[in-house]
DNA sequence: CGTACAATTGAAAGCTCTCAAGCGTTGTGG
DNA sequence: CCACAACGCTTGAGAGCTTTCAATTGTACG
């Protein structure tokens, strides 16, 4: 494995796109590399935070779990997101990060990221622009459990996911059902109906974790447009 | 009216409380201290950002609108918060902002800001640490709109309020019954079911815009751990 | 091949919304 | 000063959606 961040796939779109070459091989250190399987826990909500990270390969979800023990998926990460850096503000992690497939992720340890971003300030826009779109993400997010329904929250974040794996008909959906309804709002069953019935449908098809769009057109309708010549006529 | 940006009442709970005297004289702008009305709208969700503000006094709600025409108010603004700062990365606002009391606010163009940044390093601290804390805020409207049911949603809500104005148990509450169903995913009707129930049981009472919180504990225990004994025993 | 776990399906209960009507308050004009 | 119009709030009844509970089927793994 290349371990050098110099030549770190996700450098470019990573937090230090902007940082000297020679900076960023200070960073380098084998250790800090890894690889985990899938359905590790990373790190839990409230614990003390030590390190950030950058998903390099692989899908992580960010989870909370609310007082009656509900848990809501707040974010899922791809690559070149970056994780747990909320521990340079506060002290400890805000959620709980879990792999759901198998990941590479670097490691870097807090103080390190901090005497870097004492020296350069270039890394404190990366990291604004970083918070900036998780806010965005967490945002949309918050407008979909908000505003729709349970078909039309499916069949947004169906596309949202389509879109996010570069708009191929065929992608890889690392999320159980139940997961999918921690990320929705919604309950198991309640995700596997509307699975089954699109299936029936011909909207899309399933083989082990692929998920197969065919009728793009039908989801884009059912993801909150269902009613929308009814409330047209406003 | 004092309009010297040195002695704003909430300048050191704002961005620029690290700031020197003399950075700060400069911002000052007679022009850029505004007072708006209730019901103002600042700005417009897509509209070309010019200015970021911070609010001195009054309440501002931030929404955003679904594809089904609906709305969902993302966060509430007090004393001492910034908005429109994301003009900074982007091009446009994220929100509509709409004032829900008269309020005190002062203009900060971008330009202006985008000097400060640049001059002042530790301001991109101080502007981290808002992103942060917007971002913890949307999280947790994320997790009560996704794990947790009408009821729940609302008393949490009040008692969010309570302890955001201050722990007393009287409280201006400037939202209508639409606006508090537009913040957390439900109808009028449905708000007001619950309002007419706790008043009828004395949990609390209102009078035009205060809400007098009576029974802390009863609203503590709808707040998400009505069933919580029955799944304690698992 | 059997076990464990995920997904599916059905039926019924429960919650929230929708639709509709009535009530209260505020502000305005006669 | 009163009447009324406008708007927000309340209340009821019924429909619709989602959950809950329970049982079955499917699937991956040892």
């Amino acid at each position: 494995m290349d371990n050098d961040c110099r030549r770190c796939p996700v450098r470019s779109v990573s937090l230090f796109g902007d940082l000297p070459d020679e900076v960023v091989f200070q960073l380098d250190n084998p250790s800090e590399h890894l690889n985990l399987p899938a359905s590790h826990l990373l790190y839990r909500e409230g614990a003390p935070a030590s390190a950030a990270f950058t998903l390099k390969e692989g899908v992580i979800k960010l989870t909370r779990t609310a007082v009656n023990g509900r848990d809501q998926i707040l974010r899922l990460l791809t690559q070149g997101d970056v994780l747990g850096a909320e521990g340079l503000m506060g002290h400890t992690y805000n959620h709980t990060a879990t792999t759901l497939t198998p990941v590479q992720i670097c490691r870097l340890p807090l103080p390190v990221l901090k005497q870097l971003q004492a020296a350069h300030p270039t890394l404190n826009h990366a990291l604004l622009a970083r918070w900036a779109l998780a806010l965005q993400q967490v945002e949309n997010l918050a407008l979909e459990l908000g505003t729709k329904k349970a078909s039309e929250r499916l069949a947004a974040f169906l596309l949202y996911w389509y879109a996010r794996n570069g708009h191929y008909p065929s992608m890889p959906l690392p999320l159980s059902r139940t997961e999918t309804g921690e990320l929705l709002g919604l309950t198991v069953e309640t995700v596997s109906r509307f699975f089954a019935d699109w299936k029936r449908r011909g909207y899309l098809s399933e083989k082990t974790g692929i998920i197969h769009l065919h009728d793009l057109t039908a989801l884009k309708n059912l993801s909150g447009l269902e009613n929308f010549d009814e409330t047209a006529g406003h």
